[in-house]
DNA sequence: CTCAAAATGTATCAATCATTACAGATAATA
DNA sequence: TATTATCTGTAATGATTGATACATTTTGAG
């Protein structure tokens, strides 16, 4: 039998050169219809030009463009009529089995599952209302690694309701909004193994001034879930020196999508409203 | 919206002449890959002429095959890539179907897979090895929402090697750090749809002066893909009005990970460095 | 840094394709 | 059956595409 389309980059891949392995990740991310378009569209899509194009089906064994692109139809017919050929819809390129990415990859999958699973039923739901609710100010915080995912969450918010704020920087210009906050007002937190002390001292000193609390943390608690309204603990595990984010991100995402959906009347005219002043 | 070209078809079902309707059915039958042959492949497939099938593309609304074979791409593209879709397979316990998370969750890891499947083997790889060992200075820059990945990256890259720059605030004051850019600096570069302008006049800039550029997209394909030397593109689609960074976050962190192996010798000496002088 | 080898894009050309006009075929009507 | 209207294929044509030669750039060895 004939060598599919993937076995065929796969066989080649690390004898491409640069712009050829661009190709082939063109054709392998839009798969397959990068590779019905003409020349002159793959090439767009991938980024070169169009006679790298046809080095690249040049390389993987076609003598033209066409003949490539006869076999990628053949494929596809054959993948779509074949009864359980709804699953496998992305090429099953990986390197073999355990290559880097797909070990990560699925350590982070069970990650999410595991972050679902173990989730007290209504707990996000809350949170989220909590946020999306609150007639005060949103403070956001987190530690070294996950200021990232304070701010991610805030420029959302952003886009969803006012009196969004992020707290950067160094801990004595957190101090200063101490003063204003009370139980109005939101206080969602960030803090995961190598809890930071600064982190846990503010969020102490807002807690003894009645600011609830969102506490997104790993599975081992930081201290600050005894001060916490609502926790939301990920797994963290990786095939790495570091922690993973990941099932942290995905709480971050899905409290956003509720809270999305909470006030999408108020949400959406503010959306319109900050396009509009964008355009200006 | 537009209509799909089954509802086309549909609509119009009892008006066809004869052989247009043996082109209809041949295209059904054959669907989609029919319509993306030529017109005499589509016309020899249906048992007709090439005005026939050109004729049936009329009838169904398009003033141009190649309009048709655009719109049957688009058609396709879309379904094979929608994870939405699919019914949450995952291990329903205790919430009975679909809590909120859940559906997220398995959006999540859809995404995370068909990302990891469909990235070219080794570009992950490359991409790390270009970021570890560049003699010169590591730069980062994100859009709105890809800002805090840009950063959790660099929270990570600053423990591992020296001469990590995060881009950040205005595209004013990036605009000074170009001067000293060139082959031997690598420029990061987050950018997700809705392209922004910045970013994408930044990467520019930098590649004209032979920075090399790896860039974490979606599969829509971030204008800077022209210019990049490794692309890693990931798939965001949420049940969410917003995007979903998470593939994107996976794809970041395997890249930290795998960075972290291949300069590991220096790595460790420099992280116990930076601990002695954070307890001082 | 220099120079050779490899890789890549530009410009050009030949081949293929979609398109159209028109003649022939078919069906409908009287 | 004659006549007309509609449908369909053939053949010619202009547009578009894939292919290639060549110049330029990039890469890697010494």
């Amino acid at each position: 039998m004939e060598k599919s389309i993937l076995e065929r980059i796969r066989a080649v891949s690390d004898r491409l050169t640069a712009k050829e392995r661009k190709a082939a990740q063109a054709l392998l991310s839009n798969y397959p219809m990068a590779g019905l378009e003409t020349v002159a569209g793959f090439a767009r899509i991938a980024g070169v030009s169009g006679p790298s194009i046809l080095r690249f089906t040049s390389r993987i064994g076609f003598s033209s463009y066409p003949e490539f692109q006869q076999h990628l139809r053949a494929e596809m017919e054959a993948r779509l009529k074949s009864p359980i050929a709804k699953a496998p819809q992305g090429p099953g390129l990986g390197d073999g089995d355990g290559s880097d990415l797909e070990r990560f990859a699925e350590a982070a999958i069970a990650n999410i599952r595991n972050t679902a699973q173990s989730l007290a039923p209504r707990e996000l739901e809350k949170a989220a209302a909590l946020i999306g609710e609150a007639p005060g100010t949103v403070y956001l915080i987190g530690g070294r690694f996950t200021d990232p995912l304070a701010r991610y969450m805030a420029a959302h918010l952003k886009l969803l309701r006012p009196r969004i704020m992020h707290l950067a920087g160094q801990v004595d210009s957190w101090r200063d909004h101490l003063i204003d906050m009370g139980r109005k007002d939101v206080l969602i937190t960030y803090d995961i193994r190598r809890y930071q002390e600064g982190v846990i001292w503010f969020a102490e000193q807002a807690a003894s001034r009645k600011v609830p609390i969102v506490l997104f943390t790993d599975q081992w608690i930081s201290p600050v879930t005894r001060i916490a309204t609502h926790v939301l603990p990920a797994h963290i595990e990786a095939p790495s020196n570091f922690d993973s984010s990941i099932a942290i991100l995905t709480l971050t995402e899905a409290v956003i999508a509720h809270c999305t959906r909470l006030i999408w009347e108020q949400a959406q005219k503010r959306i319109r409203d900050l396009e509009e002043l964008r355009e200006i």
